[in-house]
RNA sequence: AGGGCUAUCGCCAAGCGGUAAGGCACAGCACUUUGACUGCUGCAUUCGCUGGUUCAAAUCCAGCUAGCCCUG
C-alpha cells in the first residue's frame, strides 16, 4: 500500500474534478476512476441514466484526467450497484418504505467497492468530491464533520462509513463553497466548470421512480388498493403503495375540499392512510441498521441530546436519543418534525461531527 | 305515472335580473445532489335541454329531461 497513491473517484462533475486537481497539486500520486454503474441492457433501457455514471460521465472525466496529467481508468460496478443499491431500493417500496439510494450508494459501491479495489491496486486512500471533511478526534476515531459552506453540507449522506473506510478517505474539496471550486476548475482549464450540479436519482432521469419500479422485471408490484383515514373511513382508491411517500400531498387524486397528505402506509393491508397537515407531524422515531462514528457506541439505557436531520435537506431538530435495543435506537424530538419516513436515515450530529445514524423503522 | 325539491368546472360550492367567487383535485413552472414538503401560474365566453319575457337572464316564465323525497 502506497499512502502517496490516491484513487479518486470521478463522475465527470466540477466538484470531483476539482478534488483530484488538487490532491495532484498536492503531490499524489493520483488515479482518476469512474465507476460504471449502469445497468443490464434490459434495465438500462427502462433506467435512462443520466448524470453521475453515464457515458457522457465517463467522456467528461476523461478529458478531465488528460488535462490535470493523470491516469484515468473506467471501471464495471454495475453489478455491485444493481445488487446493493438498485435492489434495494426496489424492495424498500415494495415494503412501503422510502429509501435514500444515495446513501446506499455511498456505502456499499462508492466505498465498499472503490475502496478495496483501490487497496487491491497498491492506493492507500480514496478521494471524492464530496463537500465534507473527515477529522480525526481525541478519542482517536475519525469522523465527518460538516463543511464549512453550510449551503454545500453534504454530510448527511455520509454517516454509514466505517472507522475504516473513513482511515483511507480523503475529501479535497470540503473546506471550499461551490464557487470557490468553480473557479478553480476555471483557471485550471477543467471544461466541466460550469457543468450544472447533478439531481434527483442518478438512475431515474425522468424521476418517475414508481414508473421504474412498475417496469423493474422480475419482480410483482403491489396494485391500487384503498386510500383510508386513520379510523378506516376509505376515501378512494390509490394506484398502489409504491407511488407514495409519508407526507405526500400531490397526486392523490382526493377532492377533500381541503389539503391531505399521506401519514402512512401499510403494506400487509395494501393502504394507504390519509391525514390532515397535522397529523403528519411527529415526537419520536425508531431506527436501526445503526452506524456510529464519533463515538464506539451509545451503551444501553443511556441518554443522548443531539441535533437529527430526518431528510438530506432537513433543517434538523434537537433530540434525546436513547440505546432501546441491540439495533435501535428511539428518538424523542424537542419539536415536532415533520414526515418522519420508514427508510429515510436519522443522522445525529454531536456539533459539527456525526454522532452516528440509522434507518428510520417507524414513529 | 299524484305532490314537493334540486339541477353552476372532475368533486364541493357562491350567485337571487346587469354581464360566472372560492376551496379541493388536476396541469405546467420554480425550489431541490434522495423521496417528499413549499411557492408561482393556469384551469367554466358558460350555468341540464328547448323556447319565452327583458336593453340585459345562471338568475323571471313555460315545457322537456334527470336525480332526490313524500304520498299512493
Amino acid at each position: 500500500m502506497d499512502r502517496n497513491t490516491v484513487v479518486v473517484g470521478m463522475s465527470g462533475g466540477v466538484d470531483s474534478s476539482v478534488a483530484a486537481l488538487l490532491l495532484k497539486k498536492q503531490g499524489y500520486n493520483v488515479i482518476g476512476v469512474t465507476m460504471q454503474i449502469w445497468l443490464s441492457d434490459s434495465l438500462y433501457d427502462i433506467a435512462r441514466m443520466d448524470g453521475c455514471c453515464s457515458l457522457s460521465a465517463v467522456d467528461d472525466a476523461q478529458k478531465v484526467c488528460e488535462r490535470i496529467g493523470i491516469e484515468h481508468r473506467v471501471l464495471n460496478f454495475r453489478d455491485i450497484f444493481r445488487e446493493k443499491v438498485i435492489e434495494n431500493f426496489v424492495h424498500e417500496y415494495l415494503n412501503g418504505r422510502t429509501p435514500n439510494p444515495c446513501i446506499v450508494c455511498n456505502r456499499y459501491v462508492k466505498w465498499d467497492a472503490l475502496l478495496s479495489w483501490a487497496l487491491d491496486n497498491g492506493a492507500g486512500y480514496i478521494a471524492t468530491g464530496h463537500y465534507a471533511r473527515i477529522q480525526r478526534l481525541e478519542n482517536g476515531r475519525y469522523a465527518i464533520a460538516r463543511s464549512k459552506t453550510a449551503a454545500k453540507d453534504q454530510t448527511y449522506a455520509l454517516y454509514s462509513l466505517t472507522q475504516e473506510q473513513l482511515s483511507h478517505t480523503i475529501m479535497p474539496v470540503g473546506d471550499y463553497d461551490k464557487e470557490t471550486v468553480r473557479e478553480m476548475a476555471r483557471k485550471a482549464g477543467l471544461a466541466v466548470s460550469d457543468k450544472p450540479d447533478s439531481q434527483e436519482i442518478c438512475f431515474i432521469e425522468d424521476n418517475d421512480y414508481a414508473g421504474f419500479i412498475d417496469r423493474y422485471p422480475g419482480i410483482a408490484v403491489p396494485g391500487p388498493g384503498d386510500f383510508v383515514t386513520s379510523d378506516g373511513r376509505v376515501l378512494g382508491r390509490h394506484k398502489g403503495i409504491t407511488h407514495y411517500t409519508i407526507g405526500q400531498r400531490r397526486g392523490l387524486n382526493l377532492p377533500m375540499g381541503k389539503h391531505v397528505y399521506v401519514t402512512k402506509i401499510d403494506p400487509k393491508k395494501n393502504e394507504v392512510i390519509i391525514g390532515d397537515g397535522e397529523d403528519v407531524f411527529s415526537e419520536s422515531l425508531s431506527c436501526s441498521s445503526l452506524n456510529f462514528m464519533s463515538e464506539e457506541d451509545l451503551p444501553e439505557g443511556t441518554e443522548k441530546r443531539l441535533f437529527c436531520k430526518i431528510r438530506y435537506r432537513h433543517e434538523g431538530q434537537w433530540c434525546s436519543v436513547v440505546r432501546s435495543g441491540k439495533d435501535e435506537l428511539t428518538v424523542s424530538f424537542e419539536e415536532p418534525v415533520r414526515a418522519v419516513t420508514p427508510g429515510q436515515s436519522a443522522v445525529f450530529y454531536d456539533g459539527d461531527v456525526i454522532f452516528g445514524g440509522g434507518i428510520i423503522t417507524g414513529n
